[in-house]
DNA sequence: GAATTGTAGATTGTTGACAATTTAGGAGTA
DNA sequence: TACTCCTAAATTGTCAACAATCTACAATTC
């Protein structure tokens, strides 16, 4: 038999989540400077890695790193939600259509897939934020499936941002589109394996689009008119430019 | 009248900067290893800054860092080009169409794009990597106009990648073509000026195919055909299947 | 002889000390 | 008061030494 290799994080990678994960949770807000020494000792460690892990969470974006000054943590707006989430329609895209054409090799991965769909099936009724990260977490596996690493990981990337976005935007989670959400991830999956690449597409630019509605829900009528007014709305709604 | 903060690159930077250059100029080959010790030697540095340098170079995939083993040089093949270029072509769109839709405000902005399609006109005859480089900086600039940091960091990036695909995979640069490149980027530049977005698709979409073709022609005939057949063909040579 | 185990050398990971830079606030000046 | 200049405290940047880990190869076993 043969065990999977395991690979212990580094001291920087952990730190980084660990940082990572306050952030997320609102431990840390925007604008919160981040200060090695503080952080090294009650992290009971160097400074060294602290510094590492914040490098790692400035190229995710999550914190602002200023010369000399030290690093802040970042604040997000509606206009970085409507980039990010172009930017998941069209990559996702692509990557969708690819898994679609790959003759499944890749049996290992739609089994992960299958197992974050069936997650998802037996949380409802978690709270929103377990909801939104297990989608996000199906939805990373799925695009997963394109066998791309850069659109991959851009994945995981944007799904950092998502994750913030959630903080500090404040979103709530419909329990009532539960069930629609998952079916329409199991059509999804389904297009794919079937290599039905065009179905696929349409049913991923539908789920952007309501997810990008979920960040609408806070705003008032006149301000969402106001949004649809957006240029970067024409990449995410198309011809459908009334609600 | 108010001045441009300058900003000193940190060491880090600067070493990645020199390091990075290597790569591309073939001092350092694919599988080369990055020895902590001996690039602070060499460069009459501690490894602190190395550390950090080999670890942007590993965010950009320069370099693939194995844990406790320390980094080596990436090595690309034509598979990572076509996932590259077909982000670009789509995450391209997006920012050529939302900078065709922004009043342009964007006058300094502007005032750079024309700025590098100039050194392009004037670099006519130079030799081909120096006119590469001079095309992504346009390109980049151009994306730039897009004001959407995420995808214009995103362009930066797999600007690096192409130019190690350039350097790795061999290509020349085709002189003869340098005007009616020269031509199509102007009217690029025109249309979104214009706020013309569906014609400016056009034009991006053309160009990428004509780079992606360029990767092709130290290929084979058959072996041209067989890319063809590759998945990721279809995106970004869409109906067209055929030369 | 092939496979396994042990070991020395090379290399990365971590640490605490010191240097350089930035920030905030007070003294001095008009 | 408003402004500039200066200094001290806070903080990041850099360094060299030490610890942990990996690699290659020799020694050992079957």
């Amino acid at each position: 038999m043969t065990f999977q290799a395991i690979e212990s994080q580094s001291t920087a990678e952990l730190l980084a989540e660990q940082i990572r994960d306050a952030i997320l949770v609102g431990k840390l807000h925007p604008g919160d400077r981040l200060i090695e020494q503080e952080l090294s000792e009650s992290f009971k460690t160097s400074r060294g890695p602290i510094r590492e892990a914040i490098r790692i969470l400035a190229t995710e974006g999550l914190v602002e790193h200023r010369k000399n000054r030290g690093a802040i943590v970042a604040a997000p707006n509606f206009d970085d939600v409507l980039e990010v989430y172009a930017m998941r329609m069209s990559m996702g895209s692509i990557a969708v259509t690819h898994a679609s054409q790959l003759s499944l090799e890749t049996e290992l991965d739609v089994r992960k897939v299958t197992k974050k769909l069936e997650a998802m099936r037996t949380a409802v009724g978690g709270n929103a934020n377990r909801m939104i990260s297990l989608d996000l977490d199906f939805q990373s596996a799925l695009i997963a499936l394109g066998a791309l690493p850069r659109i991959t990981e851009m994945f995981e990337q944007t799904a950092v941002d998502i994750g913030v976005f959630v903080r500090f935007l404040g979103i709530k989670y419909d329990d009532s589109d539960h069930k629609e959400l998952i079916s329409r991830h199991e059509k999804l999956l389904k297009a794919i394996k079937e290599g039905n690449a065009s179905q696929a597409i349409e049913i991923w630019n539908g789920h952007i689009q309501a997810s990008v509605r979920e960040f609408m829900k806070p705003f008032s009528e006149v301000e969402i008119n106001e949004l649809f007014e957006r240029p970067l709305m024409n990449n995410l709604f198309e011809m459908e430019m009334k609600r």
